[in-house]
DNA sequence: CCGAATCCCGAAGGATACTG
DNA sequence: CAGTATCCTTCGGGATTCGG
């Protein structure tokens, strides 16, 4: 799925963005980083992150756990039981990444009042409300 | 657009997650980070990113130059000559959000290879190519 | 309780022709 | 050269229903 960029057919700098995409592209989803922080935590239920991950509909959750999984970012646990019970926990490998995105955190916080800034002036210059 | 997440309606750790997913959201786009990377050498003209970021098209290159510039992250100057003339620059702010992601980029290095085998086992298992 | 299947819409993005 | 305008396709993701 739009997996193409091999980041080899192509030269020096452009290869090291595209290096970076590469990872954006496993938490680019809506919803990745929102599940990959609730399994941070510990050992968490489908029914669980559907309550804690706000706004998030069954589908959604389904189909990125999958992609998160088939990634090898959350290892899913099955309970045999008889009401079924699954248990989804996030590798190292994820608890990783968590910690490279708190770069991006901070980078975020850092800015956030200046990217606002840069926004109202820009539209304010381009006339969006008015001309 | 689709920007309506405040950060703040909801509770401790997914409040960081939204947080995450604010700065990704600068980037998520498929070229801004390529363009980024090409802006961050120095000034660069429209017609030579067309070039450097391969696969890009005349339309998104514009878009995404206006969001970029939009957010403060590229500097847009204009020559009034007769051949028209513009220069694009990254700003600070944007060079240190590169230098942000440069912690993305050693994850996905260091994780390449098990993300592939993590995906090839998931296949094989889930039987997508075969049953 | 956990998930698969289906339908549907809007946004992202590609191709191309036109313009100052 | 540096865009803008238009059309069209694809994809992410929401709503809902069915099943083990």
């Amino acid at each position: 799925m739009s997996q193409g960029n091999d980041c080899v057919t192509i030269g020096a700098a452009q290869a090291r963005a595209c290096t970076v995409r590469e990872a954006l592209d496993r938490v680019g989803g809506k919803w990745s980083i929102g599940i990959l922080v609730a399994a941070a935590r510990g050992p968490v239920r489908f029914t669980e992150l559907e309550r804690e991950v706000e706004g998030i509909s069954r589908r959604m959750l389904t189909l990125t756990l999958r992609n998160l999984e088939r990634d090898g970012l959350l290892h899913r646990k099955v309970y045999p039981t008889v009401p079924p019970k699954v248990e989804y926990t996030a590798t190292p490998m994820a608890r990783e990444l968590y910690d490279s995105l708190v770069a991006l955190t901070d980078w975020a916080e850092r800015h956030r009042l200046a990217i606002s800034a840069a926004r109202a002036a820009y539209d304010r210059e381009h006339g969006v409300t008015d001309d």
